[in-house]
DNA sequence: TGTACATCAGTGAACGCGCGTTCACTGATGTAC
DNA sequence: TGTACATCAGTGAACGCGCGTTCACTGATGTAC
């Protein structure tokens, strides 16, 4: 029985990850259930075992997604973060690793756009992951003494968002990679 | 006849019309024949004497959607374009009015996520009004006389469309005016 | 000016398909004695 | 240790529905004489 329950909650680990990363490639109305299952291993008809109904799937993998997010935050802005934190986030946000790898970092680029369609519950997870990472970037603004630490931060949080996105639209994949060098050179200028 | 053919074209206009505001609004994926068609005044059945396919609908919607950016760009950025030209596609692009106006300005902040799942002929289209966009600023930034121009107009742009697209993402609307407004002058500082 | 005909934009029924969801079931696993 | 039973994660057929697309048609409009 004990081992019964933690098969089934390893089973749903599976399908939420699989779910975050289909949904980062091709957003909340991208994946069918039977789709996702399929990629999980299992079929269709399991889903509701899991979950109840679609929207509440896409609801929990989209906090699954900010989880990653967070962990992600921790290691560049946690408490014991150095003076090369903010440096460091923005190095990683817009690196050649992130572009390529579309379906498992940040659903900022790629779902920001979507949230006024997504599945209300959805949405306010979303917008609780928006706000943490915007909070985080304050924080950390704020303990180096920066008086602008609020606006400065959205400010950030928005070309780091915002160039992820310009490079992905851009078929060149030299000219998006060019452009990311020189984005986060950019915005370290910004908050040195 | 030729009465005829001029009717023709204006449904096809008005189909057109209804396309770009629907998928500003829902996403290239969020709009169905059936539903666009109804908007239009007109049974699905017809669709097909105007586009060879759904994908060839949106193809052309975001061709309309880049006239009228390209519309809204020459009021700001052209050719007699004053200095006050750039603060004021500024002003425009993150203004109350474009905020609350989702259906109808700039397709980037709800669509740029979404390039890499549109079809690709929408996808190319899209790109080209992507470049076009940050061709403008560039110039206009060059015609002032920054030497960093070309990085700079991506920086803008970035930032202009990460902006709109977190304030449109708040639920809390005065938090998002507050942000626009601290945007407008946050990036405006940046090309004085 | 009036009638007969041709054109063609738009109609609406029909198609095959994949979707989200339901449900009776199977069969592996854990428990009781 | 071995047998009988209970549990329940996962299966797969079936459902009603809306989708994109096709096509035979209608009826308003423009042209020819």
């Amino acid at each position: 029985m004990a081992d019964k329950s933690t098969h089934k909650a390893r089973t749903r680990a599976r399908i939420l990850d699989e779910a975050a990363s289909a949904i980062r490639t091709g957003g909340a109305q991208g994946i069918s259930v039977a789709d996702l299952m399929k990629r999980a291993g299992l079929t269709h008809g399991g889903f509701y075992a899991h979950f109840n109904s679609r929207d509440d799937l896409v609801a929990h993998a989209v906090d699954r997604m900010f989880e990653d997010s967070a962990t992600m935050l921790d290691r560049y802005l946690g408490d014991d973060a150095d003076e090369a934190g903010l440096a460091g986030l923005i190095d990683h946000y817009l690196s050649e690793r992130a572009y390529r790898a579309a379906d498992k970092g940040c659903p900022l680029p790629g779902l920001l756009g979507e949230t006024a369609r997504m599945p209300p519950a959805a949405r306010a997870r979303f917008e609780a992951g928006v706000q943490q990472f915007r909070d985080r970037i304050e924080r950390a603004l704020k303990n180096r003494g920066r008086p602008d630490s609020a606006v400065l931060a959205s400010s950030i949080l928005a070309e780091l968002v915002g160039a992820m996105s310009l490079a992905r639209a851009m078929s060149d994949q030299q000219a998006a990679l060019d452009y990311l060098a020189a984005s986060r050179a950019r915005i370290k200028e910004r908050v040195s």
